[in-house]
DNA sequence: CATCTATTTGTTATGTTATAACATGTCAAG
DNA sequence: CTTGACATGTTATAACATAACAAATAGATG
């Protein structure tokens, strides 16, 4: 399963999709959607692009709803502990998630001549490259890092 | 197949291995493994840990060797090209490869708590985190990023 | 409604990571 | 001993990110 970044599809719905999803999730977890987030969640979601906080900032500042970057780092952080956005650390950028599945850590499909990025959920990993290609993504290089505890520390933190 | 930053293993050992590696592949590529190309890499090779850039400097820079920042990137970048060294996104820090395979592309395990980072390359990727247990690494999250072409760019490119 | 409290937003200042652009030095080949 | 390629030195600045504190505001409670 991908996202649609990469193929034509309805994106006014797309974006009406994801809109509704953040605004059902942060209800039901009661956190706020505040006017800012809101924003800039809209602006993530208009490309599949990834986007520089900065850049992210731009735009508030040029609608003049802010122009100091602890406000978009701010948003930017809400909306990624939401799970409404995700950052990729190769880009040190941020893209909003067009996927309903909770909780999810995908593989970011990221296209070097068009910028922009797909999730994917389902790949068999043993070929990423292989599966990737029959999804007609070609890939050049692939960032695989995990982070936790060797055994060491676990068995350090848990004696 | 896993690096053996996490156990215990004779370091000086595993140190002077590198270095001959690198000593080797640099005289076969004809490129030069100069003095400050050399001591980073030996920072790098000291700990198992990644450093930042400005880590890097701050040694080259007690010890006299240069402190500008454009010097300790061009060493980094050198070895990075060579595969002497690898780049963590996820850190923004630079690790010595300690695996003697050709052109390889890890999947990185980073300890939260001792900070020391493996390469690993034979792992079931399907199972990531099952792997990397068995292995006695326990996962906490995982970030996969590939970097390529989607179809319709691909397309394009070879029109 | 008033007031209290949490959260959110505003602002200043600064820290951290990275590179562009150009000057200078070094070394090996001709 | 000069030339050309590569490496290093230096200045300046770009790009990414957060600490710390002040002000505003929404929702809860008396």
């Amino acid at each position: 399963m991908q996202s649609t970044a990469f193929q034509a599809h309805d994106h006014g719905k797309c974006v009406a999709t994801a809109l509704q999803r953040a605004e059902d999730t942060c209800a039901e977890r009661q956190v706020r959607l505040t006017p800012i987030r809101l924003r800039v969640l809209e602006i993530l979601l208009e490309s599949h692009r990834a986007m520089g906080a900065y850049d992210v900032l731009g735009r508030l500042s040029a609608e003049g709803l802010a122009n100091k970057p602890p406000v978009a780092y701010r948003a930017l952080n809400f909306l990624l502990e939401q799970g409404l956005v995700h950052r990729i650390e190769k880009l040190n950028a941020y893209v909003a998630c067009d996927c309903p599945i909770e909780d999810h850590a995908p593989t970011f499909l990221i296209c070097m001549a068009c910028h922009k990025v797909a999730e994917s959920h389902d790949l068999s990993l043993d070929h990423v490259q292989d599966s990737l290609a029959t999804h007609g993504f070609t890939v050049s290089r692939i960032v695989v890092e995990a982070e936790g505890l060797c055994a060491h520390c676990y068995d350090g933190e848990n004696a």
